[in-house]
DNA sequence: AAAACCGCCTGTCGGC
DNA sequence: TGCCGACAGGCGGTTT
């Protein structure tokens, strides 16, 4: 579900909204959305702190909170934090937990499938949080640079598909952005890494950065689960050229769309447009 | 190093 | 209508 222009659009809805705010009260309803440490502590080390700021790393959200605590939340599959300035709205069926303010307000994390996690830990000791703690570069960093994505692509035959949804190479790309990048690069999603072209490996340097910073700007996509800090429905599933476009044609050249498990995960592709053996 | 599984959960959809 | 299996945007762990 939420990949990284999801996650950075629950960031940017969220922070306004709880920036300063002490957490007054903390109610679990699913406990095993915290791991390694129990209710009881999470509740008595975080009630009272304030919230000082929130940050991205991949598809982690990063509270900034008072005493040097951080609390990392990962919203997996059908995950959502949304902020209710009225406290009083009924609790959501698959409420995982609550974090009340003094204002009024609340913060709930919302979870369907269960599979979200809460993990509280000293400011910036990560070593716990195995997924955080070997996340690779941010695509939309300065750091992301056509070298750099080169350098992951060299003497690596793996499928391009799998590369690119490994997060400790590249953090943040899921399913949906994985194959709307390929297909604007036209790149078949199972060519080998290390057979892209250099003029290839330019082109996805730039739809990935562009695939991403346009669906930030279009606040993600919304299929099913996803909604924003404040609870709405992103809106680039309305601009997806290609994810979920079984059965229809390719929207630049006409051709019938094709799908497939690569790397695990249904990917779209277009078969004329995106060739597995250039010519 | 990488690929192929399973598990974690619930809901939805298609086939019969 | 009901049942049943397949499947879903993620990731950690184990085995091959």
């Amino acid at each position: 579900m939420p990949e990284l222009p999801e996650v950075e659009t629950v960031r940017r809805s969220l922070l306004p909204v709880i920036l300063d705010k002490p957490i007054a009260s903390v109610d679990v309803y699913y406990e095993r959305i915290l791991q390694h440490i129990t209710p009881r502590k999470f509740k008595e080390q975080i009630t009272g702190r304030r919230i000082l700021d929130l940050a991205r790393r991949g598809k982690y959200l990063i509270f900034h909170l008072e005493n040097h605590l951080d609390l990392v939340a990962h919203l997996r599959m059908t995950g959502r934090l949304i902020y209710y300035s009225d406290a009083a709205i009924a609790m959501a069926k698959h409420t995982s937990v609550i974090f009340g303010f003094a204002s009024g307000g609340n913060l709930r994390f919302e979870d369907v499938r269960k599979f979200g996690t809460l993990d509280l830990v000293t400011s910036g000791e990560y070593e716990q949080i195995k997924g955080l703690h070997s996340l690779g570069v941010e695509p939309l960093s300065e750091a992301f640079t056509v070298e750099h994505l080169q350098n992951l692509i060299q003497d690596r035959s793996t499928k391009i598909k799998g590369l690119l949804l490994d997060q400790t190479k590249i953090a943040g790309m899921g399913n949906i952005y994985a194959d709307e990048s390929l297909f604007m690069a036209r790149i078949h999603p199972e060519r080998p890494a290390n057979s892209l072209s250099s003029l290839e490996v330019q082109s996805l340097h730039l739809a990935i950065k562009d695939v991403l910073q346009d669906a930030i700007v279009g606040q993600g996509t919304t299929l099913r689960d996803y909604r924003t800090g404040y609870g709405r429905e992103g809106s680039f599933q309305n601009k997806l050229q290609i994810y979920g476009k079984k059965g229809e044609k390719c929207p630049r050249c006409g051709v019938d769309l094709e799908y497939k498990k690569v790397a695990g995960r249904t990917s779209h592709f277009c078969p004329a447009c995106q060739r597995e053996q250039r010519s």
